[in-house]
DNA sequence: AGATCAGCTTGACACTGTCAACCTGCCGCG
DNA sequence: CGCGGCAGGTTGACAGTGTCAAGCTGATCT
């Protein structure tokens, strides 16, 4: 099963570990080749360089993202609802933790997200996300599921869900509120 | 009323305009201060290093960007309604015309924004959208301001506005039609 | 046995942010 | 008036970065 050379899961693990360690600003070629135990320019070999390491990691978090929302899901019962607020759940709580893969996944501006290798990750993401909300929909081609994506991201990335909520907010509503606001459309 | 330095205001407009031209990587301080037509270390005795300018930018950008939501508020009519979505068209046309800086506003790691000078525009911005949003407030304590901002940031970020949405979607839905179910509530 | 080549190393280059030292002209004050 | 201080700019240096070119090495295939 060990198709990929070592080297490179040895980088991208290194990647991940300094961007857990120093944020997305520790996150360097010759640092991850170093803590690997190569020379700096081994990750050329690997990947198109930096923007590569980037682009792969995130295809990782990806990975970790999507099975994620998986046991989230799986863990809240067989109620649609719980099971919709479960994935949202763990939606904000990768989010929290994992900020930097998140960053990387989503926003980093030097990751190539039309990569195909974040496609299969990705795409299942979103799959899980829909399915759970197809049990809202009030007509068949409804797209609840990209109000949803869309108001659980937003709710992530302006740091609602983090201890720092943005200046004007002194308490920021819990999202599981906004969610049943939504869904009793 | 100029009570700011010259340079400091150039330095500024370069890094606009670098932003604007080659994205954030292309946004140095070199970069800025040779379009400035100043020495390469100038920018120190305005800035606290590049941090410090690119939350300077952050902090104009989200004036425009007050701006801009103002005028697209004021644009659509008097029906509250209509006053909201044409605010959240403003939000989504900053965010896709400008990128970068919307970039920097909100997922830049280097921008510190805890800054007291991103404040006022910041609280306005939020402040307008809230304003907009009593109309449809079910309840005195509502929160629907909230709801709003995460869903528009969020489908503004997923790039759901942009030409390119994310793969899993080929035709992604307005977000019009989104809001108009959100308000259905 | 010998050619091939992926994988890694070394070395170099341009570019970045940042710091220290220095210059310079202006402003306030004795 | 003279002069000290200093905001604001310069030059020069340094470490760190990504990236490229050249070379080495060991396994693999013919």
């Amino acid at each position: 099963m060990i198709e990929t050379p070592p080297l490179r899961e040895a980088l991208i693990q290194a990647g991940i570990a300094l961007l857990a360690e120093g944020g997305p600003a520790a996150l360097t070629l010759r640092q991850a080749a170093l803590r690997a135990g190569v020379s700096h320019a081994a990750p050329a070999h690997h990947f198109s360089g930096l923007p590569g390491l980037l682009t792969a990691i995130a295809a990782r978090a990806f990975d970790t993202f999507a099975q994620t929302l998986q046991t989230a899901r799986d863990g809240a019962g067989d109620d649609p609802r719980a099971r919709l607020h479960g994935i949202c759940q763990g939606y904000l709580t990768f989010a929290a933790t994992h900020a930097g893969l998140f960053h990387l996944m989503f926003t980093a501006p030097e990751v190539d997200r039309r990569d195909p290798a974040l496609d299969p990750a990705a795409a299942l993401s979103y799959q899980i996300l829909q399915q759970a909300c197809r049990p809202f929909a009030t007509h068949p081609d409804d797209r609840l599921e990209v109000s949803v994506w869309s108001m659980v991201h937003g709710y992530a990335a302006l740091g609602f869900c983090t201890p720092a909520p943005p200046r004007p907010m002194a308490k920021p509503p819990k999202f599981s509120d906004l969610l049943d606001e939504l869904l009793r459309s």
